[in-house]
DNA sequence: AACCCGGGGGT
DNA sequence: ACCCCAGGGTT
């Protein structure tokens, strides 16, 4: 099967199979960045909502170079790997105070932005300026594996450079921009995982993983699979109708999202005397009232199991409390507008409305 | 090169 | 329970 061949048939299937996306139908870079970035990891279902916030409430760079920082974090609530969002504001920021709002045209320029790797610079250079650079994401690589039925390991180094050796020279130089939209939409579509539709192939008279029956052992992806136990233990310390809440800094995850006060402990605490060793939290169990605590809440990610409770601490209205300097009264109304991570935001929803 | 970073949906 | 998702940054 030659370049010309496969890169037709699937911009031949793009053409009557593709989905209508919004990001899809625009050539503006700022655009199509926001997408793509919203997009990383994450399924087109899950970003489609938030790509209509962000260029409802940022119709331009300069619109998002302005915002503060925390409302960007807030807008990008819910939607996973938070540094996505630190890095979209700060490139704003860059393009507007350095490069006059305008974009890099070229793959290379793109690439030097913060928060913009291969994929997402190929996609960007390609989408929008028609420069013919692969794009080379998930998609992408389980495509070309089981067509050509490349069996290197896409977690790599040398897979990735083959795979991406490979889709440039797939790539079709008359149309770049519909090329790596047809691979990747025929990756998502009609390529899937599991169960692909084979039968309605249009290169699957060609596919080499189709011909050996390896469909399901490619690609090839070493796991390394080790989820940390975690253990939070919260205490939501209540004054006056308002709640102790820090914005997270340290290097963990949701990095300036905000949530209680927090002892990490190496497995669920049976009682409160557990902390009977931590001097911070007695001198404000000396001043509040103690609550039952609530149920475990679970938390799944992709790297981490985390099983939190919460403890609220009620104090009394006139004293002064001894509190940690990171913590700050919110009224429950700032604590609605502040980012918080799903797991804070689910007991949040279970416990105060 | 290895490790870290979320949340949701499909099987 | 395990996989994957329009990946990228840090160490």
């Amino acid at each position: 099967m030659n370049n010309k061949f496969f890169a037709n048939e699937l911009i031949k299937w793009y053409e009557y199979h593709h989905r209508d996306l919004p990001w899809r139908s625009t050539r503006n870079a700022y655009y199509i960045w926001l997408s793509e970035i919203i997009l990383q990891q994450t399924r087109i279902a899950q970003g489609l909502p938030y790509y209509e916030r962000f260029t409802e409430a940022y119709p331009t760079v300069i619109d998002l170079a302005n915002a503060p920082e925390q409302e960007v974090i807030r807008l990008w609530q819910g939607l996973g790997y938070y540094s996505r969002a630190r890095n979209l504001h700060q490139t704003a920021k860059y393009i507007v105070e350095e490069l006059n709002g305008a974009f890099p045209t070229t793959y290379a320029g793109l690439l030097k932005l913060k928060g913009i790797g291969p994929y997402t610079a190929a996609a960007i250079a390609s989408f929008a300026y028609d420069e013919p650079v692969a794009v080379v994401d998930g998609n992408v690589y389980r495509v070309l594996s089981r067509v050509f039925g490349i069996d290197t390991d896409i977690t790599s180094g040398e897979g990735q450079r083959q795979f991406a050796n490979l889709a440039n020279e797939l790539i079709s130089r008359e149309q770049p921009a519909t090329y790596n939209q047809a691979i990747m939409e025929f990756g998502a579509v009609q390529c899937t995982p599991s169960s692909p539709d084979c039968l309605l192939c249009p290169v699957q008279p060609h596919c080499v993983a189709f011909a050996t029956g390896r469909i399901h052992l490619l690609p090839v992806k070493v796991k390394k699979t080790k989820v940390r136990e975690r253990f939070f233990n919260y205490f939501v310390i209540v004054q006056n109708g308002r709640i102790a809440m820090r914005q997270r800094t340290d290097k963990d995850v949701w990095q300036k999202l905000f949530d209680f006060y927090l002892i990490e402990t190496e497995a669920i605490v049976q009682s409160i005397d557990e902390f009977i060793d931590n001097q911070t939290i007695n001198a404000i169990f000396s001043q509040t009232t103690i609550n039952p605590p609530s149920r475990i809440f679970t938390h799944i990610l992709t790297h981490q199991r985390i099983q939190a409770q919460f403890w609220v601490l009620e104090a009394p209205p006139e004293i002064t409390l001894n509190l940690p300097p990171e913590l700050a009264f919110l009224t429950e109304e700032e604590i609605e507008n502040v980012p918080k991570p799903v797991l804070v935001t689910s007991y949040w929803k279970e416990h105060f409305f």
